[in-house]
RNA sequence: GGCGCCAUGGCCAAGUGGUAAGGCAAAGGUCUGCAACACCUCUAUCACCAGUUCGAAUCUGGUUGGCGCCU
C-alpha cells in the first residue's frame, strides 16, 4: 500500500514548520487539511504559512478557492485525492497537514461522498426548524430514519438537517450510508501523527498568537474583506478571527471583546480537535514536551515510524 | 477613632426561614457535506464562630476581610 503521512495537532502547537523540515527530509510534498487557508486573502487570521515558510516545498488546497466560494467535505476529498495522486507521481511522499480531523478521516478511509446540489432543501428545512421548533424537525426524521434520530440530538439543528436532506436526495437513510461507509478498509498505509503540547502552554501560544494577528494587521484584513462585499454568511467569513472581527467592524463590540472572543473560541477549537484525534485509531502522540521541545528529535522519532515497513 | 454597606463554586450572579437558579471559564464527550461548524455532559453546601428555630445562605451577636463616608 501507498505510504501517506499525516501530521496533525491542536492550532497553534507548530504543524507548519515542524512539516517542512518534514517535507525536506523525507522528500514529501504537503496537502494541507484546513478548510481557512484554502482560500486567497485570508492570510493573517488563518495562520497561513507564507512563500518564504515554504521553502520550495510545494503545498495543494492552500490559496486555491475565491472568498466568496463553498468548500465541504465533498470539495476538500475531491482536491485531495488529485493531490495524492499527482505527488505520487512524481515519486514523493504525501503529507496531509492541517487540524482539520474530520476531513482527513475522509481521505484515509476513503469515505465517499457523492456529488449532490442540496441547497434548496437545506434553505427550506431551516425554515422550519426557525419556525416549528427543534423538536418537530427533530420528529420528522424519527419518521424516515429511526436509527439517526436516536443518534443525534434534537438540538442539533445542522446534523437533522443533513440527515433529513441525504433522505430526501438519495431515498435511504443517511444512517445505513454511514453503516457503509464505517466499515470501509484503510486505503493507505497511513503514518497519523499528533503533535501535542501541555494544554497550558498551548494556550499560552494561542494568546500570544492572537495578539501577534492583530499587530500584523488582521483587522485591516477583514475590513478589506468586507469592502470587497463579503459577509458573515459566506463559509469563508465563518473562522475563528474572521467572525469576531466583523461583529467589532458593525459595531456590535469593542476591540478588545473581539480579541478576547478569538482567544477563547481558538482555545475551545483546540480542545475539539484534542477530543477527535484521543478517539481516532492508530495515532502516533508526539507530546512535545516529550523530546525537549527538539525538532531534530521529534523528525528521528517520526521517520522510525514511517520507515518501520 | 466614629458611622454605614458588603462577604454565595475560578469569575459574574439569583435566592432574604424550608433544605443552593442562571451565565462565563475550566474539564470531558458526540461528530461520515456548513466541521475554525453544530451539539451534549458536568463542578458549591453559601467568610468564620456562637446562638434563635422542628428547620438558616437567609434572623441575632461576635470575629475576620473588603468598600464608602465622617472627624
Amino acid at each position: 500500500m501507498d505510504k501517506l503521512i499525516v501530521l496533525t495537532g491542536p492550532t497553534a502547537v507548530g504543524k507548519t514548520e515542524l512539516s517542512i523540515k518534514l517535507a525536506n527530509k523525507i522528500n514529501g510534498e504537503i496537502i494541507s487539511a484546513d478548510s481557512i487557508q484554502v482560500y486567497k486573502n485570508l492570510d493573517i487570521g488563518s495562520a497561513k504559512i507564507t512563500i518564504e515558510e515554504m521553502q520550495n516545498v510545494k503545498h495543494y488546497l492552500v490559496d486555491v478557492l475565491n472568498p466568496t466560494e463553498d468548500f465541504n467535505i465533498y470539495i476538500f476529498k475531491e482536491m485531495a485525492k488529485k493531490a495524492i495522486k499527482e505527488i505520487q507521481a512524481k515519486g514523493k511522499i504525501p503529507i496531509i497537514v492541517g487540524g482539520t480531523g474530520f476531513y482527513i478521516q475522509s481521505v484515509i478511509y476513503d469515505i465517499s461522498f457523492s456529488k449532490e446540489d442540496n441547497s434548496i432543501i437545506r434553505e427550506e428545512l431551516e425554515q422550519i426548524a426557525r419556525i416549528k421548533g427543534n423538536e418537530f424537525l427533530h420528529n420528522e426524521l424519527k419518521k424516515i430514519d429511526k436509527v439517526s434520530a436516536e443518534k443525534i440530538h434534537p438540538n442539533n439543528v445542522k446534523r437533522i438537517i443533513r440527515a433529513i436532506e441525504y433522505y430526501k436526495l438519495n431515498n435511504r437513510p443517511i444512517s445505513q450510508h454511514n453503516e457503509e461507509e464505517s466499515i470501509k478498509e484503510a486505503v493507505f498505509n497511513t503514518k497519523y501523527f499528533v503533535l501535542n503540547d501541555k494544554r497550558e502552554l498551548l494556550y499560552d501560544r494561542i494568546d500570544r498568537r492572537v495578539d501577534k494577528m492583530i499587530e500584523l494587521g488582521l483587522v485591516d484584513e477583514v475590513k478589506s474583506l468586507m469592502d470587497s462585499g463579503l459577509d458573515s454568511t459566506y463559509n469563508s467569513m465563518q473562522g475563528i478571527g474572521y467572525k469576531e472581527i466583523i461583529e467589532y467592524l458593525d459595531g456590535k463590540c469593542t476591540l478588545d471583546e473581539a480579541i478576547n472572543n478569538i482567544k477563547k473560541n481558538t482555545r475551545h477549537f483546540a480542545k475539539r480537535q484534542l477530543t477527535w484525534f484521543r478517539r481516532e485509531q492508530n495515532v502516533n502522540w508526539i507530546e512535545k514536551y516529550q523530546y525537549d521541545y527538539d525538532d531534530e528529535r521529534i523528525l528521528s522519532k517520526m521517520i522510525e515510524v514511517i520507515e518501520n515497513d
